[in-house]
RNA sequence: GGUCCCAUCGUCUAGUGGCCUAGGACACCGGCCUCUCACGUCGGGAACACGGGUUCGAACCCCGUUGGGACCA
């Protein structure tokens, strides 16, 4: 029989959720849902220290914000729980247990400083810093003389000689020589399970089919290899994929930029574009497509695919993504996305016309490659944000444009209300009156009723202004000119 | 220090012994379009880390060197 794919997603909440991890969780659902397997969230909080619930909070909110759904989890689904390791104590003190009833592992007494100073000797001699052993084969006798005088010990696991082979789904076959491994620990002097150990028990008992995970765990395999077989239980299928690296190819890291999932969301990135982006780094589509829709990735998806080297990362390539996506999306949907970075430039979005919301976002969709870019635009049609760019303003005081801005506004006063496709015949009728045209006009119309050099087409921005709006804007254009003006006589006579 | 992993344009990659004078995408540069930016479109520069083998033939196989990364504490 054919056992099902399980697979799991266990991160440490200690932190937001990493675009690395973010990755790691990807290529498990991918994989999940490309041979129908179930895909289990666990959390691995045994670092009381630094674990938080609001983190845990935090990851949960992000996989879900990416789209990424788990069948079981520490949110109450799921029978093979819990799936905290905090809540999972007992589970590897009964395994612990276990295996010195076997002697498998062994109670060891040495202390951090006689650690340290093996370690710095080894190091000296040229040495692999490796547990020496010492407390290898204590006596009955002697273990309870330690614990008497108040000592506690740690767990070793007792590594035997030979070789460890197991076949990477990525890599291929690994052969790592038991010789390298010192006996490791498996259980602190504190009780609490290390991770080598804990991660194995709970890999074991959810029946975790595939392990899929960073790079960083390959040489850490051939250890819980170990105690899968010192319990006697069937190592799952490993599948080790790279680690995503800052443009200086360490690892990518806070200095390197926004890292975390939740940064990308609050600048305006879709979760789909940084699925998209993600799963690109390591990973081609046999049909060479680069903007790839989930379903078609899952179709498409192989872990043997999956590239060896590590990924830099790149925000150019995530930006190009982004901007594809967002020109996908509908203008309506757009403009739900677009409310919150609305709602924080200052604009009341409850107070206006959804119908001109909707044409403004449309408008805007050709011209953000993130959604927080929005907030750049909000003076163009929004009077409590209008100001004029220091470029804008050296057009409209140059003196050959005055006549121009003169007549415009003439023109726009003789006009009736702008209706939706009036703009093509205003501007014409504007060539005609003022004698100019291409750039010349265009510029200073620009300058003027938009108060920025550049933005979305400005035949398009005239109607959802209106002409009010637009003479309004054109006198204080005026009005700046005229001062200049006064000023510069002034200043010849 | 040991063990392990990795090595194609600046970046992500295609390529699994002849189809490769190495293909695509992002980025970059230039043309076109155009009121601007962007989009679009057309074009350009740009890579098999190095050295040995194996072979009629190597980006692809083997060995070494160099470089990067991980783990071990």
């Amino acid at each position: 029989m054919i056992t099902p794919v399980r697979v799991r997603f266990a991160p440490a909440p200690t932190g937001l959720l990493h675009i690395g991890n973010g990755r790691t969780a990807l290529f498990n659902y991918l994989f999940a849902r490309k041979e129908r397997g179930t895909f289990i969230l666990r959390i691995e909080d045994t670092d009381a220290e630094r674990s938080t619930d609001a983190s845990i909070e935090a990851i949960l909110q992000d996989l879900r914000w990416l789209g990424i759904f788990w069948e079981e989890g520490p949110d109450g689904k799921g029978q093979n729980g819990p799936y905290r390791q905090s809540q999972r104590l007992s589970l590897y003190r009964d395994d612990a247990e276990k295996l010195l009833g076997k002697g498998k592992v062994y109670k060891c007494f040495c202390s951090p400083e006689r650690l340290e100073s093996l370690r710095k000797e080894h190091l000296s001699r040229g040495m692999m810093p490796k547990y020496d052993g010492r407390c290898r084969s204590l006596s009955e006798g002697e273990i309870s003389k330690l614990e008497a005088g108040g000592l506690r010990p740690v767990l070793r696991f007792r590594v035997d000689k030979g070789m460890i082979v197991f076949e990477d789904l990525i890599h291929g076959r690994m052969n790592f020589d038991s010789d390298g491994i010192g006996d490791f620990i498996i259980v602190r002097s504190d009780g609490m399970a290390a991770y080598n150990f804990a991660c194995v028990i709970d890999d074991h008992s959810m029946h975790i089919s595939h392990v899929i995970r960073g790079d960083d765990h390959l040489s850490n395999t051939p250890r819980q290899i170990l105690v899968y077989r010192a319990l006697g239980w069937e190592p799952p299928v490993f599948a080790h994929h790279p680690l995503i690296l800052g443009p200086d190819r360490s690892p990518l890291s806070k200095r390197h930029g926004a890292t975390a999932v939740s940064q990308y969301r609050e600048e305006g990135f879709l979760p789909d574009a940084l699925l998209n982006y993600l799963v690109l780094l390591g990973w081609a589509s046999p049909s060479g497509e680069e903007i790839l829709s989930m379903e078609e990735i899952v179709e498409a998806f192989s872990l043997s695919g999956l590239s060896r080297n590590a990924p830099i990362h790149s925000r150019k390539k995530l930006e190009w993504i982004n901007t594809q996506y967002i020109r996908k999306t509908d203008k309506d949907r757009l403009t739900q996305y677009l409310l919150p970075y609305l709602e924080k430039g200052g604009i009341a979005v409850n107070q206006l016309d959804g119908k001109y919301l909707t044409q403004i976002c449309g408008l805007l969709k050709e011209n953000l490659f993130i959604l927080s870019q929005v907030e750049e635009y909000l003076g163009i049609f929004f009077d409590e944000k209008f100001f004029l760019e220091e470029e804008a303003k050296a057009v409209l005081v140059a003196p050959q444009n005055r006549e121009a801005l003169q007549t415009v506004l003439r023109v726009l006063e003789g006009l009736a209300e702008m209706e939706g496709d009036s703009g093509p015949s205003l501007l014409t009728q504007l060539e005609e009156k003022t004698g100019l045209k291409g750039k010349s006009l265009y510029g200073l119309l620009r300058a003027g009723i938009t108060g920025k050099m550049k933005g979305p087409e400005l035949v398009r921005i005239l109607p959802l202004l209106g002409k009010e709006r637009m003479i309004k804007r054109l006198k204080m254009a005026l009005e700046l000119s005229q001062l200049k003006k006064d000023e510069s006589s002034k200043f010849e006579s």
